[in-house]
DNA sequence: ATGCTGATGCAACCAGGTTGCAAAGTTTAT
DNA sequence: ATAAACTTTGCAACCTGGTTGCATCAGCAT
């Protein structure tokens, strides 16, 4: 277990912390993204401040993404191994309006988008919001 | 110029007020999306919380719509005369990395997305980062 | 004029995010 | 082995956008 998240953490060239396995860790057990305040409340006794900068490390070396789903708080999950979120490797992500929960829909492409002339695509941010399959009445 | 204004806030069934009035012509003028903070800007002495609820106001009523770019504040800008803010209304909308203005490409329709089973959509917010053509190099 | 309703202004508050700084831990050089 | 250099952590403080409570004010109906 904490071979694989190491193995992870190293194939993202990121220094393997005793923090950095623990949030990792809970990264791999979300099956939805996660904020930062989620996060915090995940552990008994853990510093907000270096909770924000471990998802800025792993942000920034590419082993999660975060997620901007017009709630107060952004969200962050697991990229695949694959990804280098170039904006072919995009998703479509989806804000359940009942249960609050956001789902990375891994199967589901970002569309590709024909700008204006002089527009340079750098990044896109997709979000559906709706009632999810759980919710679903 | 006043009659116009005053046009569109009865269009959307919005009292005209001073204030509204004078808020809807800086939305009026405005080429790119503009945020709560920057709308303080655009009056010498204005209290925030009333500019804060006449855009609430305004969005209820669908007179304008507010984008989730991504950075710290909401935009907000005028929807089209026709726009009712339903899925087949909306447009994708660019933030510059340079200029950091966030524009509405109303040219550009939402594309349509095809969910997983179950999963019902309402609302979709889809900003694409880049370049504009201003700061194009 | 009087009273009702909604709009405004002010102040205070809240939450998420961010930073400075010192202590602790790790790596590298001597 | 020791010291120096660098990285990570923890704590506290701060900033900002957003939001709310409440008293006052303006407009309209009676
Ligand atoms: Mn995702
Ligand atoms: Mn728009
Ligand atoms: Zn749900
Ligand atoms: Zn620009």
């Amino acid at each position: 277990m904490k071979d694989r998240i190491d193995e992870q953490l190293h194939s993202r060239n990121i220094k393997p912390t005793a923090m950095r396995e623990l949030v990792l860790k809970v990264l791999t057990d979300q099956k939805t993204a996660i904020s930062l305040p989620e996060l915090e409340l995940k552990f008994e006794k853990a510093d907000k401040a270096t909770l924000y900068r471990t998802l800025k490390t792993f942000e920034e070396n590419k082993l999660i993404h975060s997620i901007n789903d017009g709630t107060a708080s952004v969200k962050y999950a697991l990229c695949r191994e694959s990804c280098e979120c170039y904006p072919e490797d995009l998703h479509v992500h989806f804000l359940c309006t009942v249960c609050e929960h956001t789902y990375c829909l891994n199967d589901i492409p970002v569309p590709k988008i024909n700008l204006p002339a002089k527009f340079r695509l750098e990044n896109v941010n997709m979000v559906v919001k709706g009632v999810c399959s759980n919710c679903y009445t």
